[in-house]
DNA sequence: GGTTTGAAATTGACAGTGTCAACATCAAGT
DNA sequence: ACTTGATGTTGACACTGTCAATTTCAAACC
């Protein structure tokens, strides 16, 4: 089964990605080294760059893996359950901050300002356009359809991924208290107590109202 | 004038946060360092450690000045002339976009991951807090003048400073390219060319449209 | 005046980092 | 059997944050 103590590791670029993952869960996002990264693997503290030519290379990868999970998630079959092109607009959103909730590392690398502009890899690049692709069809959906009013469909895509893209990342970064945010005064700057169990839903129950029916009282 | 040779700095505080935006303008976020900051002032490395206990304090500090900048940006005697309180709400959206993208570097390290949680200075919580609470009273003003649907202002509030922080991220990392992704297909993961040139102003008529008057096409 | 004192600045040290160059190992194809 | 190319290793360099022990010096007190 387990040869461990052969030269050549076997499997070390997906033991890597994992043991990333691990590391930045156990001790945050600025603790990730490269060389810990091999310590922790029995390997060299240079071996990893055989595999990744950076470190931002290796960021890069696990942002390229969380985009093809968030666009995943975001047509997850139980999505296109209802034949309703509102409700799967409204079920893609959920998914995304539920994806973003409950996979903050990965969300915070895809975001976040670990990887300069000038260093995306092309794969990574390609995997962002595609989850956005994702959104924009089922917004061009909803126009066809005609449940929405004729307005561009990469506005409307935008305006939506915005929005969802900022609540995601107040919530993970604990800037917005989801319980408080939506009950009371507003808890700012400070840690959502256990993120697993924000009710992701029942937020996208207020924003949805504001946003599909609109803020204006007179009309 | 400037005896500059004297042992004793003397506005060393103001000096170091200066000099860190200059850098960080000059080779990112990620270049900082206590040690080249004391480098370029001609002081010694530790020399930054007797003003600021951590990097993280000083993190901190620009955060802070960046709240307090973007609150006086958001009350300006400019956004208050008109008496209409739809049009100071929207004022005050653009107001909070246009500072982003024309201070990404302090938008970036207020809402980065660079600060951990744990290490928030309570100065920075407040000044934080005193920017939202200066939204939600325009929120309040709307409610109370009827312009707005009766909803929770903390919920509106919220719904809103989301949409206007994704936007803000969105643009400033370069995620969303202001002009193509207003008027054909983005260019995602590809940085603005000229953020100081990003029209905001027709990016919220847009959003405006939407938001405001709601998506749905159905009555 | 002179003396004390405490903030501000310094040097030395330690452990950690990214990354390069030179080298070692080894499975696979000729 | 021999070459080769991918994989892993070691040594080295120039950095980093931060601590402890130390120096400097301006202002406050006698």
């Amino acid at each position: 089964m387990s040869a461990k103590k052969t030269y050549h590791h076997g499997d070390l670029r997906k033991k890597l990605l994992e043991t990333a993952l691990e590391i930045i869960s156990e001790h945050g996002l600025e603790k990730i080294s490269m060389r810990a990264l091999g310590r922790r693997l029995g390997v060299s503290r240079t071996a990893p760059y055989r595999h990744f030519s950076d470190k931002s290379a290796l960021l890069c990868a696990i942002a390229e893996q969380g985009y093809k999970r968030l666009t995943a998630a975001m047509n997850h079959p139980s999505q296109q359950l209802s034949d309703d092109p509102l409700t799967r607009l409204k079920n893609t959103g959920i998914a995304y901050v539920e994806f973003a909730v409950s996979n903050p590392v990965h969300y915070r690398i895809m975001f976040g300002n670990e990887i300069l502009e000038s260093k995306r890899t092309p794969e990574l690049i390609k995997s962002a356009e595609t989850t956005f692709n994702e959104l924009l069809n089922v917004v061009k959906v909803c126009r066809n359809e005609g449940v929405v009013k004729p307005f561009d469909p990469y506005i409307v895509a935008n305006t939506l991924w915005s929005m969802t893209h900022g609540i995601s990342t107040l919530l993970i970064d604990g800037q917005i208290q989801a319980v408080n945010a939506f009950k009371g005064p507003p808890a700012m700057l400070q840690a959502v107590a256990d993120p697993e169990r924000v009710d992701v839903k029942q937020i996208f129950e207020h924003m949805e109202e504001i946003l599909i029916t609109g803020l204006l009282a007179t009309r």
